[in-house]
DNA sequence: CTTGACCTTCCAGTAACTGGAAGCCACATA
DNA sequence: TATGTGGCTTCCAGTTACTGGAAGGTCAAG
């Protein structure tokens, strides 16, 4: 299998495919003519780099987790581990989020949006802390 | 005003003021003896820079919001505009974040993260497609 | 006059690709 | 057989927003 039938089989550019394998994260075959050969085993790693990536996981837990994959004697609790500690990262990355999310909208709830310069969105920016002690509270 | 007070005064790093002069964000003045040198306006404007980064505003975004802060006649639609298409992908980030925090806890929960190798996480990486459909849709 | 803290510039590295150039390879058609 | 088209190769650069570090100049204090 070519690089580009790789590609289609397994959601990923062929740029994305190289560049895995300048990683040594997966690794295929060569052909005699120098293209690059994929059989059934890594199209398997492939998709399951893809799957991982796409769950939002690191190259360096995908190159972890891919090690577990093939490690008939792995404990699941180490995999558990990996995910766990991804989620956990999620989890925080949605808070914060949530946070901006919060000031932001209370700034634009508040912003006329017409012609004129007066700006709650600029004085929050400025400093100028109009209002409540919460958006001080947002702002710092 | 050196540029470490500078930093102090704006809970920025030298690093990054000097970052923000070379991207021609926030320049500062010159002392005959090279050093840079920061007066009240400058440090208006990092500090302005310093809080819409913080609300994740892009450096784009933040030279866009930058000339506005500057101009007396802005409309404040513009800033309007610029912060309600950040509170968007905002929203549409932890959108993405909360399908994947379901997919995953999903999958931590069921995983029994033991001694043995049986993993309902790694079966779902694999594309071993466990219980319902759900799960089908979390992983495609 | 030296020490230490500051400042300067410049180069490289981060994460995970993506775009593009230059050139080889394979196959079908005229 | 020439040629066109598409796919393959490598390599270099760019993306975002900094951060680390080296080599060296400057300044105030003792």
């Amino acid at each position: 299998m070519n690089i580009g039938d790789a590609a289609k089989a397994t959601s990923l550019s062929p740029k994305t495919i190289r560049y895995y394998e300048s990683i040594n994260l997966v690794v295929g075959d060569r052909l005699t003519n120098g293209y690059r050969n994929y059989a059934d085993a890594h199209i398997h790693k492939l998709r399951f780099v893809q799957r991982a990536r796409g769950l939002g996981f690191s190259i360096d837990d995908c190159r972890a987790l891919l090690s577990l994959y093939e490690d008939q004697n792995r404990a699941s609790a180490e995999v558990k581990n990996i995910a766990k500690k991804h989620l956990q990262e999620i989890e925080a990355k949605i808070s914060e989020l949530q946070g901006l999310r919060e000031t932001l909208s209370h700034l634009v709830a508040h912003c006329a949006g017409d012609h004129r310069p007066d700006c709650p969105i600029m004085d929050g920016l400025s400093g100028v802390l109009h209002d409540t002690s919460e958006d001080e509270s947002r702002l710092h």
